[in-house]
DNA sequence: CTGAAAGCGCTAACAG
DNA sequence: CTGTTAGCGCTTTCAG
């Protein structure tokens, strides 16, 4: 053995050197020496002897063996979206905390690559699977259910089906956001949205919808592409915006829409709140800090992190646990970009 | 075999199945079919027959037997800060084109967190470590890297040592943003930073004081503690320029201290830029939509996490190469928050 | 050109 | 109370 070649021991070193068998320090080790009913003397000089020589299991092996990984397959539309990195760093905290790693991949929204990936997640054994669908997923994330993964749909639900999930309410939240404007005195307010099937967009139309129907007002939806660069999408509303002039609101039903929203909001010249109140999905900072401050609808991200991850561990503890539906309350923050629209002059 | 339980083919099944050895088959899959010169027709029939069964080689024990698992470590001051999440996506879709996919963790900048979860890499077998490192690893790293491990370091590294790195030229940067604000006539800009050695902050503060040293102009240093609040580093910051009666424009030192700043101007009832110029760090979409907009120094993302990448492949596919220190510049946008000081009413 | 076989390090059933 | 041992599925050396 070169002064360089730190040498790894296994297992089974530890054992010879110890004069004891491989199982039996392979039981001290993963804690079943009560249950095995091995002697405190061994248990103690074992587990000495480990911390001794900085012994560290094999984790390939014990994988490979046990089928185990210990790692959490995370698919979201995009890391890059900061309500998407934000979940991710909460539930970064709350699986390392039970001894779970994350690996985690983007679709941006393209079922093939999110087809793609969740193989990719199944071939490398990942123990549970948290997943932002896509709409053309669903047959898969079936069947990968049905074939015994753990797995959990966040932020969009395939209604009907067998799977857990935990979403945001996004029917009353938008229903009471698009009330709040109404009760602010706004009689023609805008949704700008995604052309898209998947539930959470669905929901929040059907909520902005619902609101102005009981108030007998005029729907004013845009839906724009998913897959627009930011610059088309800015245009489009700001076509939109400049087209129906009797716009006095708009709720834009995602983040990066608020935020294509507010730069078109500036490019058309027009100002939050004198021409324009405005409502943003998602608590951004950004939000926050501009002038007006606009009123957002909060998720309960923390919440919505733990759920995440109370029920998949729950989930890989006991195959049995089933119908964890969870849907969560939104929160409206109302700031100053949506005002009682009397004290607006137009 | 019920109906339910998809049984899971092995490569000795494949054999078995075709009359022929594992080995054979092995080869073929990891296409050494060439250099083994195995027949046409044998390569042919395997091929073939693993498509129509659909064949997956398990993963776990391939990397059991190889040591090599195709993941990549990234460790990240926090996947939740936009810059890192940003950085975050781009190294994802690089890694995974070249079929590396990505284990991420978080460190707040906590040396103990991140001297685990280097350990964490390693007990995985992690292929390849990118880290963004804390003040207290340095030896950690270094002794990482003697071991044998591919690491590169990002955002900051350890000046005079051997590990590779990508980082921006934080001197010349900070210098010219500085600059920047000399020539537009300020004469009192102060520097809010936090407080650490970390080499990216000092080299940061350096280039704010060389460019003041080289007007002959004042030294205004802030420096916050990392691990304070938001709240209590906007109070600060709120103290800081009502103290310093005499700023007329202040750098943020970090995308956070920016965003924590410009609340504190907020909170102080100052307006930017009529009594204080801003210059923050990173190109944040929230400081492009601030009014003012805000000038910020934005560092070139993209081929920061191309440059990281091809580095990391290049050290994963021969252990030779060295010395891949790579400072790349800066880019000074100039927008509304630091205009020509003559233009400006006090 | 192909096959046999030796492990990689660990777990756990089974045998004392 | 402890030891023996059979694999997990794959890669790769060595022998035909």
């Amino acid at each position: 053995m070169s002064i360089l070649k730190k040498k790894v021991l296994s297992i089974i070193d530890i054992a010879r050197q110890l004069g004891i068998s491989q199982s039996t320090v392979s039981f001290i080790l993963n804690g079943k020496a009560k249950e095995r009913r091995i002697s405190d003397a061994t248990t103690q000089r074992v587990l000495k002897f480990v911390e001794e020589v900085g012994y560290k299991p094999n984790l390939l092996a014990r994988s490979f063996r046990t089928g185990k990984t210990n790692i959490i397959g995370l698919m979201v539309e995009s890391i890059a979206n900061p309500f998407f990195a934000n979940l991710a760093r909460l539930i970064e905290e709350n699986a390392y905390k039970n001894g779970y790693k994350i690996l985690y991949c983007s679709t941006e929204n393209d079922s093939a690559k999110a087809r793609e990936l969740i193989h990719m997640f199944k071939d490398r054994h990942v123990d549970g699977y948290i997943i932002i669908p896509t709409e053309g997923i669903r047959d898969d994330v079936n069947k990968l259910a049905a074939g015994g993964a753990s797995v959990i749909l966040f932020d969009r639900c395939f209604e009907g089906d067998a799977i857990d999930y935990v979403v945001l309410d996004n029917f009353n939240s938008t229903y009471n956001a698009t009330k709040h404007l109404i009760d602010q005195g706004y009689k023609h307010i805008g949704f700008v949205s995604i052309s898209s099937l998947q539930s959470q967009m669905q929901q929040r139309l059907a909520g902005y919808e619902k609101a102005l129907d009981d108030h007998s007002l005029q729907h004013y939806v845009k839906e724009v592409g998913f897959y627009l660069d930011t610059n088309t999408v800015v245009d489009y509303i700001v076509d939109f915006i400049l087209r129906k002039k009797k716009l006095d609101a708009v709720i834009f039903a995602t983040n990066y829409l608020g935020v294509s929203g507010l730069k078109a909001i500036k490019k058309a010249g027009l100002s939050i709140p004198d021409n324009l109140a405005v409502v943003c999905y998602d608590d951004l900072e950004l939000f926050e800090l501009h002038t007006p401050r606009i009123t957002s609808i909060a998720q309960p991200i923390q919440e919505m992190s733990e759920q995440l991850i109370n029920i998949l561990l729950d989930k890989l503890a006991s195959k049995n646990s089933i119908n964890h539906k969870v849907t969560l309350p939104g929160k409206l923050i109302i700031r100053e970009s949506s005002p009682k629209i009397a004290r607006r002059k137009k």
